[in-house]
DNA sequence: CATTGCTTTAGAATAGTTCTAATTCCCACT
DNA sequence: AGTGGGAATTAGAACTATTCTAAAGCAATG
């Protein structure tokens, strides 16, 4: 009963709180996210994992991914009706979606543009989140988040 | 050679501006949007057309749709992976998803906030457009424009 | 009134995702 | 240690929204 095999990170933590547990096919897919944080589809995560897990099945990958978005440790994006993408910044961000490359980057928000946004519903409407999509040219920048 | 048959209105105008004909089909499609702005998807927009047109065929709906948005008559719509959806406001707005009923109110985005909201973008990017969607609860304000 | 090209149509095909049913795994309890 | 039960994984079928394809229709032009 050596507590030295549990894996005491954040994920089965956060798994736990939510009643679920942790398994290789999470922890791998969520080390996925976190590791290279260019908003993957189901099915370039779904390749990235198989050389760790090579047994894992599509299904599973969308199951766990899913799951880790109700554990609030990831986001799930949808462009238009494209694949689902999954990201694992949980700061408030809007998403800026190169047309030509199709890439995608995280835009930090500060808290008082939120405020500013929200501050444009009549009153009556409650809004649990809000989403912001650019669309266009992401530039020769010196440098980009690239996430 | 008349000019009494000519359907004189903005319609044809834009599509012949992009060297497009004016058709029964793409007219009573953009009068059934025009009619009832409930962000309708393309089978809803198939099932109205219908009684007008009771030949018309699924893909044709989709076509004219297309034609539509591509002459700028109307805006394309998406929640997630929920089928797309269709709105005629060409005002700048933004969309409020309301999660319990699953309609959908378009919010009026002053001039100023797009400015804000254009500006948190770091030099380099160019955005062609932005798109912001609320999810919550509309509540229940004397009246909405249920658009 | 023939030609050319846009438009419509029906149905097949596709992409992404979800569902189903069977198995496997893990934990709790004896 | 053995076992019962719920959770998780798996493969493949099914599903949904949309796009593609090929054929037929129609409208303007010369």
């Amino acid at each position: 009963m050596s507590t030295a095999t549990l894996p005491n990170d954040s994920l089965s933590q956060r798994l736990a709180d939510s009643g679920l547990r942790s398994t290789p096919q999470r922890e791998v897919i969520y080390g996925v996210l976190l590791k290279k944080r260019d908003h993957p589809t189901a099915d370039e995560v779904f390749a990235r994992v198989k050389s760790e897990l090579p047994t894992i099945s599509l299904a599973t990958v969308y199951n766990c991914l899913e799951t880790l978005a109700q554990c609030s440790l990831i986001r799930v994006v949808n462009f238009e009706r494209g694949p689902t993408r999954y990201c694992p910044n949980l700061h408030p961000h809007a998403h800026f979606h190169d047309e030509q490359t199709g890439e995608t980057y995280d835009i930090d928000l500060p808290p008082a543009l939120l405020d500013q946004v929200n501050s444009v519903l009549p009153s009556g409407y409650d809004a649990k989140s809000v989403e912001i999509i650019f669309r266009g040219k992401a530039g020769n920048s010196s440098e980009h988040a690239r996430t």
